[in-house]
DNA sequence: CCCTATGTTCCCAA
DNA sequence: CTTGGGAACATAGG
């Protein structure tokens, strides 16, 4: 479920929760997320985002990365009932983050190494439009399918895809190589805008997505084009569109993303 | 039974 | 070797 804006909500509540404490246990409690070095006693220096994944650095060059992929979910919580679907326990002397994941492909890593991730840039930071169009222009793939890789934008999912599409009047179908240096400008502004609004939205929950603690956010309120297939464009009024491009739901507006 | 679902990775064909 | 698409993963809901 979640993207760039809720993984980068659960960083933000959950800094000045556990920064700085001490983890008293660490606690597997699905065989199939793996084995994780013993966090016990460690102290929580960093909790990061890069892309979608989720590090959490402790004493000792131990980093925890998690991916929630399509349904992981933390909470915090103050006491110690394990809430259903529980995967992952880390205790704290005033309570407890759980990992829940109902399909079960979440995935936790642990790096002993202290080595860095290299994933793709950032959205809300180093993003380059020239970069972006040297990358593209050998690439027939859907631009909509290229703003999906992580290894190009790390954080951009399926639903902010189309919603940065819609905003930068750019057709989701287009190849990338048919982009022009101005598109990718366009691009790169709609993304700056639809993912900062949605972070201070607290992320976007038209299914299952809750913060921290329990709370929906409420980009919901703001989506244009995803999940409204069949409905009135909010700009002209045309009947917004799905497609499915690599089996996933693509919304746009034939009339405001005819090019 | 069918399809869909906010993600990533593996496999295979071009 | 690269590119891009589909299946698989696991589960729930319409």
């Amino acid at each position: 479920m979640p993207e760039l804006p809720e993984v980068e909500t659960l960083c933000r509540q959950l800094r000045p929760v556990v920064l700085g404490t001490r983890v008293l246990k660490g606690l597997i409690l699905d065989e199939r997320l793996g084995t994780m070095a013993d966090p016990g006693g460690k102290k929580v220096l960093s909790v990061l985002r890069r892309g979608k994944t989720i590090e959490l650095k402790l004493e000792g060059d131990l980093s925890l990365l998690i991916q929630l992929r399509m349904t992981g979910r933390f909470h915090w919580q103050e006491g110690n009932d394990v809430p259903p679907r529980a995967r992952l326990q880390l205790s704290f002397s005033h309570g407890n983050l759980f990992l829940t994941d109902v399909r079960r492909l979440a995935t936790l890593k642990c790096d002993c190494e202290g080595k860095e991730l290299s994933p793709g840039k950032d959205p809300l930071e180093d993003l380059d439009h020239r970069r972006l169009f040297e990358i593209a222009k050998r690439r027939r793939l859907p631009v909509k399918n290229l703003l999906m890789n992580q290894k190009v934008i790390a954080g951009i999912g399926n639903i902010y895809a189309s919603e940065i599409l819609f905003r930068a009047g750019i057709s989701p179908l287009r190849p990338a190589s048919s982009l022009s240096l101005r598109d990718w400008t366009k691009i790169i502004g709609a993304a700056r805008k639809v993912l900062g609004r949605a972070v201070r939205c607290r992320g976007t929950s038209i299914s299952d997505w809750r913060d921290l603690f329990g709370e929906k956010g409420e980009y919901q309120g703001h989506l244009l084009v995803y999940g409204r297939a069949g409905e009135a464009c909010r700009r002209c009024g045309a009947k917004v569109r799905r497609v499915a491009l690599s089996g996933r739901g693509t919304f746009y507006c034939p009339g405001c993303q005819a090019g």
